[in-house]
DNA sequence: AGCACGCCGACT
DNA sequence: GTCGGCGTGCTC
């Protein structure tokens, strides 16, 4: 049982309330402590924004049962309800003279989180301000709580007292072919197997059991067990003389047996998964485990393949799981079995008994932020953890935040770069072109000449062209030219979006759907106008202008159906498509090595949205489209569109001077 | 967060 | 008179 880790000088007075303050002021009488000391009292946190954990007196019967971890039934608010709580401590230490309720039952059997996660989830209460019970809420698995994917079952064994008495004992015919049948076997049977072999109903079993003649088992078992593909194995690559450099300062941090955290900054193409990959293979080699966290879209079955051929066991936590493969694979990495986990944003809390390794990749995405209470960010989560767990840190980015390149630069960080393509590579020239007096954009076109010209050359020459619009939809404005007035949603003031293919404008912030109004809402003025390209428009253009190429759109309209996302990448890949266009879903680590122009169409959506990290975003994505070609001997380029060719970000990610534009 | 308690307006 | 609106404060 583990007592002891909870001790009354830990409690931290700033988590208190004013009214528990002056409990411990409180004139305490000596035999009041006295009878304090003898009696086991338990810390109880809820689901609920309550600032502090409740005490609870355990009872007797519940004394060798109870630890940190588990899960508690306590009678909770005026009205005693039974509200089901997780035990933080337990110690014998009285902190109050005031009456305790008392703990009705333990729900678990075993502790669902060991201690380590106990104090990092306070951690999180504590820095992103809501209650600690619903921090544990939120991180143990809804299949984990009800034991998903495990069943009781019953078997029954011959009592122990009767082994003796049976030869001498007069028994009805089948209650003997029941006896006979255990006495046969050489493990306990369930009742199917029972009467399958006695060749009875369950009537005899249940008289048997009645007489005490034989006794029933309960024990919870595992229903089924989710078993990976065996993946093809690869070898390890050779690392160039950079990435030998990332890996030896992962490697020194963890040998410090001291946290550091490093920032890996990579160009794209530098190979920043092979150093993970090799780091990852000197922590499982000390007999620990690793956790790499990649961004919810990059969670695909290439990742996965990526890290499944080179390890014996990974397991990949993503939101499709059933609960019962949740519980499943959280049982297996408690029990340490899998040296290698991969997930989105909450693998952060994946349970490892002892951890060696943490990866974030792609540390500059949105995604490792959750929106919801608790509204932690995975990389700060991430690095509490490896700070308690005294490990290294691992922040990989072609493009990082500037938050985590200005840790580097204070030295609270290390970083490495990788300033290089691995097979030495060039990164592909990006050109800059203004758009402010070119006639076809005048014409309210959305490719200049020189992207139409650069499409036409890289097309001839059997290249691959990725078109990268931010904007879905037909046209993201729909106006009245008459007062100039936008149309907005209703409920969230943003202007409508015209689709053409479902004939609405569409609020793209709550999905709001309307007929476009015939005249102006505000004035009255008929006929309201179409402003600006999205997507659909866009490939309309292309079609028109490249009828003899086949063109491929994809942006969260067009991927709807689940799967169609990795399907239309997997046409792309086998050159089915000639030209894919779409919005920030092609923007991040796809690697397509016959992509020779990558055209952003235009920069300044994102430029000029009303964000203060919106230069930091217009230079991420150039970045990460730039990512998108070059990849392979055949080269690549880059054309950018803009109305602000002399914008720094556009300049510096032109250049690929992250430092420049830090 | 939930829930009880309490203090005010519209109904039989 | 009382049913119920939601504003306030408490929950070991």
């Amino acid at each position: 049982m583990q007592t002891g880790f909870w001790q009354p000088a830990s409690i931290d007075v700033s988590r208190m309330s004013s009214q528990q303050q002056h409990l411990f002021e409180r004139d305490v009488t000596p035999w009041d402590e006295a009878a304090d000391s003898d009696r086991l009292i338990a810390e109880v946190v809820f689901n609920r924004p309550l600032p502090t954990p409740w005490s609870y007196v355990v009872p007797d019967d519940l004394r060798d049962l109870i630890q940190p971890g588990q899960r508690v039934r306590v009678p909770f608010g005026r009205g005693n309800r039974m509200t089901v709580g997780y035990c933080v401590a337990v110690g014998s230490c009285g902190t109050s003279s005031r009456s305790l309720k008392s703990i009705d039952s333990v729900l678990d059997r075993e502790p669902l989180l060991p201690p380590m996660m106990l104090e990092l989830t306070r951690w999180i209460a504590d820095e992103y301000l809501c209650g600690w019970g619903q921090v544990l809420e939120s991180v143990v698995p809804a299949g984990v709580k009800k034991k998903s994917g495990t069943r009781i079952i019953t078997r029954f064994r011959v009592a122990d007292l009767a082994v003796d008495q049976l030869d001498s004992i007069c028994l009805p015919p089948k209650q003997r072919a029941v006896v006979n049948a255990l006495l046969d076997s050489e493990r306990p049977l369930a009742i199917d197997e029972l009467t399958d072999t006695a060749d009875c109903g369950t009537g005899p079993v249940q008289a048997l059991r009645k007489k005490g003649l034989i006794q029933a088992l309960r024990e919870r078992e595992v229903q089924f067990e989710v078993e990976p593909g065996p993946a093809d194995r690869t070898a390890d690559m050779e690392l160039n003389v950079h990435q030998q450099r990332a890996l030896s300062s992962i490697l020194s941090v963890l040998r410090s047996g001291q946290h550091r955290t490093i920032l890996l900054h990579g160009v794209t193409g530098s190979g920043k998964t092979e150093v993970y990959i090799q780091a990852i293979r000197a922590i499982v080699g000390y007999g620990r485990q690793a956790i790499v966290l990649v961004p919810e879209i990059s969670l695909t079955p290439q990742t996965i393949r990526r890290f499944r051929s080179r390890f014996d066991a990974v397991a990949v936590l993503h939101s499709h799981l059933s609960d019962s493969e949740r519980h499943w694979h959280w049982q297996r990495i408690a029990s340490g079995a899998v040296p290698v986990i991969v997930g989105a944003r909450s693998a952060v809390f994946a349970p490892v008994p002892h951890l060696g390794l943490i990866i974030i990749d792609e540390e500059h995405e949105t995604s490792f932020k959750q929106d919801s209470v608790p509204r932690y960010h995975a990389r700060e989560v991430a690095r509490q953890r490896a700070k308690m767990e005294r490990i290294p840190l691992v922040l990989g980015s072609a493009t990082p935040t500037l938050e985590s390149w200005l840790r580097t630069q204070k030295n609270q960080d290390t970083l490495v770069t990788m300033p290089v393509r691995v097979a030495g590579l060039p990164l592909p020239p990006v050109v800059i072109v203004d758009t402010r007096n070119d006639p076809r954009i005048q014409q309210g076109l959305a490719l200049g000449r020189a992207l139409r010209s650069g499409m036409q050359s890289a097309l001839r020459h059997k290249g691959q062209v990725i078109l990268f619009l931010n904007l879905r939809g037909f046209s993201p404005t729909v106006w009245c030219r008459a007062c100039g007035d936008g149309v907005k949603c209703p409920s969230c003031d943003i202007t409508l979006t015209w689709h053409r293919d479902r004939a609405a404008a569409v609020c793209h912030y709550c999905d709001f759907e309307m007929p476009p109004p015939r005249q102006c809402p505000h004035c009255a003025t008929p006929g309201v106008r179409y402003f600006g390209t999205g997507t659909q428009k866009l490939e309309h253009e292309v079609r028109a202008a490249f009828p003899e190429h086949r063109l491929l759109r994809m942006d969260s309209d067009s991927m709807r159906k689940p799967g169609s996302h990795d399907e239309a990448l997997e046409l792309f890949r086998r050159g089915e498509v000639d030209i894919l266009l779409g919005t920030q879903m092609i923007a991040k680590g796809l690697d397509f090595p016959n992509v020779t122009l990558v055209g952003v169409v235009d920069a300044d959506t994102i430029l000029h949205q009303p964000d203060v990290r919106s230069t930091e975003r217009t230079f991420q994505l150039i970045a990460q489209v730039s990512g998108r070609t070059g990849r392979s001997e055949r080269g690549g380029r880059v054309l950018v569109q803009t109305a602000c060719p002399t914008e720094p970000a556009i300049g510096f990610a032109a250049r690929h001077d992250f430092k420049g534009f830090s």
